[in-house]
DNA sequence: GGCTAATACATAGCCTAGCTATATGATGGG
DNA sequence: CCCATCATATAGCTAGGCTATGTATTAGCC
């Protein structure tokens, strides 16, 4: 009876919060597509990502914000090339390890951040102005759960570890560090 | 958090309903990379996105997924290509126009989505376990929602015209060809 | 019925964003 | 002081995005 169906579906049936997760990466991934298309070519996702998590955890050495942004070192340390260039954010030597930069947003990179954050909601809101207001509800709600999760956690379950971990393991200093 | 207090100062208060989507794109960016970290090797978002594109429209042309998908002609080409290779999807020549070809995604092309699928929402889920019940219920809403916006819309409001509209056009052809 | 314009896809060439492996230089414990 | 460790940089690869352009087919038109 059951124990057959059980069978037939292979190696666990996922439960309805994981079918959930995985169409919300799924849809997400078309959403920014249409954002991208809409919004003429401009930008890098990484970017704009990676400035967010500046904005929101303050100033961080390359490796902290590597971890936090979950992207390797090296990436990292391209990506805040680039930025640099841009005067988006500043790099500072760590007066307390001549190894370290300490990296953090300027206010020119905080409101390059804010001015993509203004197109994206207007490429996007007309796409969304015939949803029901509890629809706008939830989606507030989703967001606000979805942010907390990618931002409180990070070290909090399954331990990320990704492959070898032999230089770019956070050794969690206290992202404290004035850098000014 | 200066840069929220920014956002709103600058030329034009952003809606609610902009703000909301735009923060969801930049959580759901985090949201990716967290996932891609906890599976190890992140494929290949751009892989599993067409597929999903496939399985939910149907079969279509090369042209036309191209569209829906959000991409450039040339990008889908390429994508195609790698999906052919792997089986995920066949290239069957249009009987009614030899210049084009419909591309379906096959069983072993479906079968691959749903086990990503399942490995994406494993690799979520215990991040959210702590989640309450109308939070999930939330989640389920907004991703139905957004789920909604990037199928059915694509020529719906703002007429996504591209850059030089030269060749990739869609003609709107109904999609329903046989392609068998 | 055969030229010409438009269309559907392929190719070429470029860029960014990811990765691993490894090099370089600073710290710190024996 | 030396050696292991650690923080970042560099090198080199792949995939996924783009524009510009090429090639073959379709379709319109005289």
């Amino acid at each position: 009876m059951q124990a057959r169906r059980l069978q037939q579906l292979r190696e666990g049936t996922p439960t309805e919060l994981e079918s959930i997760l995985s169409d919300l990466v799924l849809a997400n991934g078309r959403l920014v597509r249409m954002a991208a298309y809409t919004l003429g070519s401009a930008e890098s996702p990484a970017t704009w990502r990676t400035l967010s998590v500046l904005a929101s955890s303050g100033p961080l050495r390359l490796g902290e914000l590597a971890v936090r942004s979950r992207v390797s070192q090296p990436t990292m340390t391209k990506i805040v090339s680039g930025l640099a260039e841009q005067g988006h954010v500043t790099r500072v030597a760590d007066a307390t390890d001549a190894r370290a930069w300490v990296i953090a947003i300027t206010s020119q990179g905080g409101e390059a951040l804010a001015a993509w954050c203004r197109e994206l909601g207007r490429a996007l809101a007309p796409h969304f102005t015939d949803a029901r207001p509890e629809e706008i509800d939830a989606l507030r709600v989703a967001v606000r759960l979805i942010k907390d999760r990618v931002e409180n956690d990070g070290r909090g379950s399954p331990a990320p570890q990704p492959r070898t971990n032999k230089g770019n393991n956070a050794t969690t200093y206290s992202s404290e560090r004035s850098a000014e």
